[in-house]
DNA sequence: TAACATTAAATAGCTTGCAATTAAATAGCG
DNA sequence: CGCTATTTAATTGCAAGCTATTTAATGTTA
């Protein structure tokens, strides 16, 4: 590629990126819509869902955000009575988040949702197996560059 | 592969997706601070170095988003003197967005920004070009789902 | 033990991105 | 022409996500 055309929008892997992710929000956005989560706040459900009791800055380190987004987040969903949060005794800096009654139930609805995504993508697995580990490579090395 | 496995992969592709893109977002800020650029405004700039004097909705086509984020945003890049709106003469509908001088002359500094990007990502541009195609048909797919 | 450093979470202030709605201009059609 | 439908932006109100900073608890060390 000559180098004037890497300033062309459509040459780039970075918008192809940004764009696909939009749109995959918003295929989330109308699956979630009849659980009442967002995106982000099903995330936060999938973490809690496979072991509950967990640190603000644990759940952080799985999705790669901090407490500057992860603490509004997680108060909107303790108002939607999703889980409560609470300062663990033996260390009062960490803040334990717990799944309520209404948290633990919502699992059994959402097991649909990734039947509806897979659904939306029209791939095959094999496909998709393979993008997942492309992008999980590309994520490593941008990481570094942090 | 069986069910549970399915969904699971399902579950893991599309957070690989968004939190690749959170963390491109973020090389990118870093890459775009001496040009007093967010990563959208940088999209927007590129679209008018491409050909200026566009619309408002042409603008949003080619990002996929709409007035709705472009107003606010095109504003405040208005009020950093990067571009200016005025209304078409012909159908006073449209917003034309045109590049101030200095918007203009940004392009120049931005031409390292591509490549900054390319090394962050510590990839074969052969590897890179083909993701950016699986996206961007993953893309194609989740749009026919919203 | 007192002073300092580190850690976890919260907060402030900002830009994005979205659904839903509104306002204004134009198109189309009787 | 006049009425309605369509189109384009703008607006409202919200959830995320970030940088930079602050607060509070715990560690460390002189």
């Amino acid at each position: 590629m000559n180098k004037p055309d890497m300033l062309l929008l459509d040459n780039q892997l970075c918008f192809a990126l940004y764009s696909t992710s939009l749109a995959m929000t918003k295929v989330y956005r109308k699956a979630l819509k009849k659980l009442g989560l967002t995106y982000s706040q099903y995330l936060v459900m999938l973490i809690l869902w496979e072991k509950d009791q967990q640190s603000v800055s644990a759940i952080g380190e799985r999705l790669f955000l901090d407490s500057a987004t992860l603490t509004p987040l997680l108060k909107r969903m303790e108002v939607a009575n999703l889980l409560a949060r609470h300062r663990a005794p033996n260390d009062e800096r960490f803040v334990i988040v717990s799944l309520t009654a209404k948290g633990k139930q919502l699992k059994i609805d959402a097991g649909v949702v990734p039947d509806e995504l897979l659904c939306a993508t029209a791939c095959e697995l094999d496909d998709l197996m393979s993008l997942k580990e492309q992008l999980e490579h590309l994520r490593k090395q941008l990481i570094k560059n942090i």
